[in-house]
DNA sequence: AATGAATGAGACTTCATTCAT
DNA sequence: AATGAATGAAGTCTCATTCAT
């Protein structure tokens, strides 16, 4: 099964495993090629340059979150449950990735090299957006307040998660990050629902 | 008065500069001279390295934050007072250091050297702590709930900002941090009290 | 053929023919690097560092030494003849290696790493001590003289040996230092021989 | 009265100390400096560079042996005591400088500049000459032998002196130098005369 | 005469990338 | 497709020397 794997995909995968180790910054070439089995030479034959190889990687991450939360959130009807599942979809992709999450949200916008800032740059907008709309729908329909700017909303969502996560891998990592899953419902419901008497939250 | 700035801090405020500009990883000891106008030598009649210039720095900073928190909270009688300050002094120091916050909260994490990077953790743990502190505070004295756990409260209220504030850095360079001030209060406060009932929030 | 040796042995070469012209100080990596025809780089891929290549280089040729002169001893019955064998053992080998012999004899003591000086003074300490026991053998056997402490013999015929090398070095580059062998062990030998009377010294 | 040293004999003296402890090439003017209790910049005050400095050093320092030597061997008749006298006072210069002398006897010649390389040579041939000269004596008076040439007696003397001295400071730094000075006469002499039935050594 | 902060050439080392096999 | 030895640009750090005070 394992082999049946195409080597570019082989290759990305390492390559997260290591930057998870190692931090982007730390991450080289060889430790990629040396995880991977495979000679440093063969690394160019499917990516053009480390730059290439990072920005595919990004890519191809930000699709796996992305493309997930877009799937949970249309199998539900409403605003609530789209979000609920979002953000549930976002604590078991972290709980599964960790590290490499926050590397690729936080270290990795301070990229020298252009390709990959601007590729970076592009998918946490994509995030920032599509999570945008959804608030925005949430605020049409009058279950989301509207005395706020629409991106602190989204802040409310994305940070509390992304710190909590840091936190957790930080102070605390024995801890499931699924065990804080209620609690962060909780306080971001709490923080951004327009009605708040008598609910879930 | 510049001028009788003394040349340590003179160099980590250059350092700060650059950081900003470049980030972490792509700040050479090159650049640092060269915007402080002094030569590469100097630099290490200061520092003794690289990284103890950054240690240096890190540490210069996050006390410049922590002690103006501490400074402003300690100036309130109530919790709610406390946090307002302190999220207010937290915007405004943003507002002053933008990229570089972002770059010793979460760029910096994933330093290589052990010695830059126990100091970062520390300091994180200091802010995570002393919050911490004032939010137990809240929940004894029964207005921060108590159903959730501390670290997600705590959570709440840095990630939210710290994800405002890198929305604001990212995709809306114009606007004033602090113009996103009474949005962030009330999808945090009312994240994060109990009574919600009627209230400022 | 001398294609075929291996390149680990090639840099070793010329950094020892760098280390005769320039002395240990004064050879840098870029000479070995120019000298062998390889990059820089690649001295790093043979090599961990500068300390590392000196220090290979180091035993290398304490081991050619050592090993070739209890070669010779091994082959002779007689302390006596050992004591001959090995000084023009000696006196061969440095024919070939003048200068540098002198370097890693007397220059290295003083040098700085602890690795490479370690190794160095453990050397030395087998030179002496190899040759120590050989001049034991010949005081047991009672052609030694056992009137002086055996490190004054060592001392002898190394002293001897050396400072003859170091005269011809450098006050008298023309003359082989083999032509001087006669002397010298008549001159040792007189000195240390127990029976002085009417032998061949 | 220490007061009343110059200043120049001051800092050589300083730079000797250090040099012992370091070696030469590891002594930086920053050492001599802070040891002699001036800044940096009153080094060159008195000299014209390091090379500078550490050629009067030598010169101050063989002159200091050659000079005393000289007298030493002045105040004796024959050829036999003057080389005892010559002897024992190496051995007590040795005594008093160590580490210093093999310093500059051994690791000095090495050194690249050649003003100061020129300079050691010089002194070094010096003394080569001096004891030549007083071993050419003692052949014509027939005291040493004649079946060997100048440099091989020189260097007996010269060798076996240094090789011992080297031994008891890497090896045996307990000891007093000045133990060995009989066994060192007896193999030296026993080596170099002529004459060896029933005399003193 | 004395200072010591500042300089900058030059050394060591790393690592993304290439290319002959 | 695959290899991995080799490359060399670029970075960090040292230390003899200078010069304004």
């Amino acid at each position: 099964m394992a082999e049946e794997k195409n080597k570019e995909d082989l290759i990305l995968d390492v390559a997260k495993r290591v930057i998870e180790e190692k931090g982007f910054y730390n991450t080289r070439m060889d430790d990629i090629a040396e995880l991977a089995g495979v000679a440093k030479g063969t690394l160019y034959l499917y990516f053009k340059s480390k730059d290439d190889l990072f920005t595919k990687l990004m890519e191809r991450e930000y699709n796996k979150v992305v493309s997930g939360l877009v799937q949970v959130a249309s199998s539900k009807d409403d605003v609530i449950s789209k979000l609920d599942a979002v953000i549930e979809g976002f604590l078991k992709y972290m709980e599964e990735n960790r590290e490499f999450f926050l590397s690729i949200m936080y270290e990795a916008p301070s990229i020298k090299k252009d390709n990959l800032r601007k590729k970076i740059r592009e998918n946490n907008r994509t995030i920032q957006e599509n999570l945008g709309k959804l608030v925005e729908e949430g605020v049409r329909e009058g279950v989301i307040r509207d005395d706020v700017e629409v991106p602190v909303i989204v802040g409310s969502i994305i940070g509390t998660v992304s710190r909590v996560v840091f936190y957790a891998i930080n102070f605390d990592r024995e801890k499931s990050l699924l065990s804080f899953k209620d609690s962060i419902m909780k306080v971001i419901f709490s923080g951004i629902l327009k009605e708040k008497g008598g609910l879930l939250w």
